[in-house]
DNA sequence: CCACGAACTTTACATTGTCAAGTTGCCGGA
DNA sequence: TCCGGCAACTTGACAATGTAAAGTTCGTGG
């Protein structure tokens, strides 16, 4: 690949000690979260272009090829990471809904604002969630993970109904809706041709949706 | 990377003569389109991870470091990819809209059916111009293909407005709704809990709209 | 106390993108 | 005609990456 000049800190000093409770059995015993973490922080510094196994490793402060003691090789550690991805963002979502008003248009409006607020508070992250390489779609934390953030939004639109399809057409549209409009948004950073008006709230383009 | 065991044809006979027309200066003139078909090639074959610089350059019969005097390196390579990409996407939809009826709304339907088709058959080539890394979006071809397929979609819009935002509205709305919607249907392939429908049309998510 | 095994390291290898230097073949001017 | 230059292409090298095999270290259970 290109040379770009080790963006991560070479190395960090070991955790001070095994935090007591779980089972440190050699060094510390919590490598697989502290990789998972390195990742979430390169992923911040560098995009997906800085997010590499071996740096995740050096600023965990362990070996090359210690993480293959954890994952099952880059996409095991690249699904890891996208799972814990996953956690967050359907906190952030119920913490958006959990300060909207009672009503459910506005329930709804609010779990997608916490939407559109991950993706552009996680951008690099975001865009690895919803890549189709290098995950492994069979593990099961990452399913259940996914499965609770899509539940959210689910949950939100069980109140509307959506044509003949009832309320999975609405979750289909809104899901539809909220991703493009996330995508569009984030593609106009660069400061190109702009036609997105930065200014346009989501809850300008969600139409009116019918009460079941 | 990993070792993919060489999906591509290790070589292939040099085109016959170079196509009279042009400037064939030494061999054949035409490495550069050359280069550009074999990455969608591969793109096809392999996904994403199949498309690399030295695989497009065996597939075209040529040297690893050859694609660099035709390309500022990989993102140069993946840019003109993307930007012929891009012309096809525009027929695509083009295509799509002149078999339909006269009506504004099925002109507009037609245009996303083009666009949900495009994405469809060309997974991988989607994925890659709708990606944000890697590619020179400074680069004038990629912007003016670019424009011309979102063009297409703001022509189908315009007959309608979307509130206060008028038709400018209508684009982001319809342009999300219909990104996210190819983006839900591929995600949807592997098997997984699989949440769409894969028999749900387009048109019964798109919300009616007001002519101007 | 000590053997076993888990956690980690070291070493090696194939693949990738990029660069520098060399080679080849065509064209234009003398 | 010839030859100098130059564009196109090749060869060789290098650093970075993911992965596998073999070795080392450390804790724990018997």
């Amino acid at each position: 690949m290109s040379p770009p000049k080790d963006p991560a800190a070479p190395a960090r000093a070991r955790p001070k000690t095994p935090p007591a409770g779980g089972k440190p059995s050699h060094h510390h015993g919590t490598l697989r979260e502290a990789l998972i973490g390195a990742g979430i922080e390169l992923l911040d510094e560098g995009g997906l272009g800085g997010l590499t196994l071996r740096r995740c490793a050096a600023r965990a402060g362990v070996s090359h090829a210690a993480p293959a003691h954890h994952f099952a090789g880059l996409s095991g550690l690249l699904t890891a990471i996208v799972a814990r991805g996953y956690k967050i963002f359907t906190r952030t979502m119920i913490a958006e809904r959990s300060q909207a008003a009672a009503d459910p248009r506005a329930q709804l409006v609010a779990i997608c604002n916490g939407y559109l607020r991950f993706s552009e508070e996680n951008g690099a992250l975001f865009t690895l969630m919803f890549s189709t390489q290098n995950l492994d779609f069979d593990n099961p934390e990452l399913a259940t993970s996914s499965a609770a953030a899509y539940q959210v939004l689910a949950d939100g639109c069980a109140p509307f109904r959506q044509g003949a399809a009832g309320s999975t057409g609405t979750e289909i549209m809104v899901w539809s809706l909220v991703h493009g409009f996330a995508t569009l948004s984030r593609r106009n950073r660069p400061g190109q041709a702009n036609r997105m008006n930065p200014e346009l709230k989501f809850e300008s383009i969600l139409p009116d949706l019918e009460l079941i």
